[in-house]
DNA sequence: CGGTGCCTTGATTTTCATCAACACCTGTGG
DNA sequence: CCACAGGTGTTGATGAAAATCAAGGCACCG
């Protein structure tokens, strides 16, 4: 078994204090795993017993409501942690992770969390900074829903996943992930139509190009003013 | 200058495991303050400098979208640590803390927090128990700004705060703090006249009763069929 | 007793969900 | 290799929900 390399977590924040004997043990505690497209990591409510490292790809975090349907709460970049339900005093994850892409993925049992955060220098301030940040993503994400009209809150949704996860490419700015009309809609809490003549509209525009599940902006300037910065 | 009781603190989550001399120490670190309704106890984005406990009364917190609207975030009830900017590795506050009712308030210097969390027993992992308890709270607010047609938000609204401050009254259970036709828009991302029509209607269906800033529910069953349990 | 803040109600308009139909792409299995 | 199914995307027509526009009334405070 080829151990794994040193350089995955050197940098990232939550370790970026460590020397490299903390880390080697560290990763040697780590499991490893690949989810393909679509796989589901963790579901809401199941029994809190791991906690993640993103290393690559990119997580989709979802809850779903009592009728059924279902609302992405925010997507995960590479180098994060995740299901830190211990971090918020929980023992079973908040909501279910659902990989947007093919994932690379670090986990540690959750019994070895507690002494991560005694131990490890920065470990237990680095992720509550995440968890500061993402309730910060949550509130603006209920201010828009409760001020914004839906065009507004569609262009913000396509700004902030070309923010996370954006390529340049020379069309302009790919969004790093596949991403259907539906998703879109789940994001911002309206139809896959609305979103589809939204984007349409803006085709034409020549403010984004799509195609099949893949979004480029391509005005990223005129999208932001259609996202209502002043107006 | 007379010391403040010590079953102020006794029995609340954070500080429920300590002795009576720690709750001592605790206590005479405290700075207690009065603040009259409307009062702002702390803004947005100032500098974090102390951390809160509410004794009594209830706190709105708001947050002011960049076009000057504004949206209640959550209420905090007695009982509950608040401010703890700390706590998401922040350095300002992320919210405006409003006094909804007369206050009563115990707070701490920022720099003190460090030492309570690594001394005291239970007191890091029951804050961050209510941080992960307010983060649900939000996210649930997001599903249903995503999901759920006014009516059902409102009529949640108006449980979630009977629940959290409500008093029992022959009439029915009264929400423990004023509150304004605005105040609930605010809350639902509605307009005070959609919220005015709604009441009204409830109103004269006999499941509200309510005077100029007050609310009293008196066929909560009703209520929360209205809310969308199921339907 | 005048002013401000809170609340109500009607009329009109806009936005967006819903209903409906269809086109296309991709992978699968016969 | 083709047929077909299922997931994805488009677009038009219609209607309902809720914002906006508008006006006025009532209660509380100084």
């Amino acid at each position: 078994m080829n151990k794994l390399d040193e350089s995955l977590l050197t940098g990232l924040p939550p370790f970026s204090r460590l020397d490299r004997k903390q880390i080697r043990t560290i990763l040697d505690a780590a499991t490893p795993k690949r989810h393909d497209e679509g796989a589901t990591v963790f579901a809401a409510g199941a029994d809190a017993d791991r906690f993640f490292l993103l290393l690559d790809g990119f997580i989709r975090v979802i809850r779903a409501t009592p009728d059924g349907e279902q609302i992405v709460a925010l997507h995960i970049s590479p180098g994060q942690l995740f299901g830190i339900a211990q971090a918020l005093g929980r023992t079973t994850y908040p909501a279910t992770a659902v990989a947007a892409s093919e994932l690379l993925t670090l986990s540690w049992p959750t019994k070895l969390w507690s002494s991560y955060t005694a131990e490890y220098d920065g470990f237990a301030t680095e992720t509550y900074r995440t968890v500061g940040e993402r309730m910060g993503e949550i509130h603006a994400r209920v201010e828009e829903l409760a001020t914004q009209a839906v065009e507004k809150r569609v262009a913000s949704a396509l700004l902030r996943m070309a923010n996370q996860s954006g390529r340049r490419t020379d069309e302009g700015v790919e969004i790093g992930f596949p991403v259907t009309r539906a998703n879109i809609a789940e994001m911002t809490g309206t139809t896959l139509h609305t979103v589809s003549r939204l984007l349409s509209g803006w085709e034409r525009d020549g403010i984004v190009a799509s195609t099949r599940r893949h979004v480029v902006i391509t005005k990223p300037h005129q999208l932001v003013l259609l996202s209502g910065v002043s107006g």
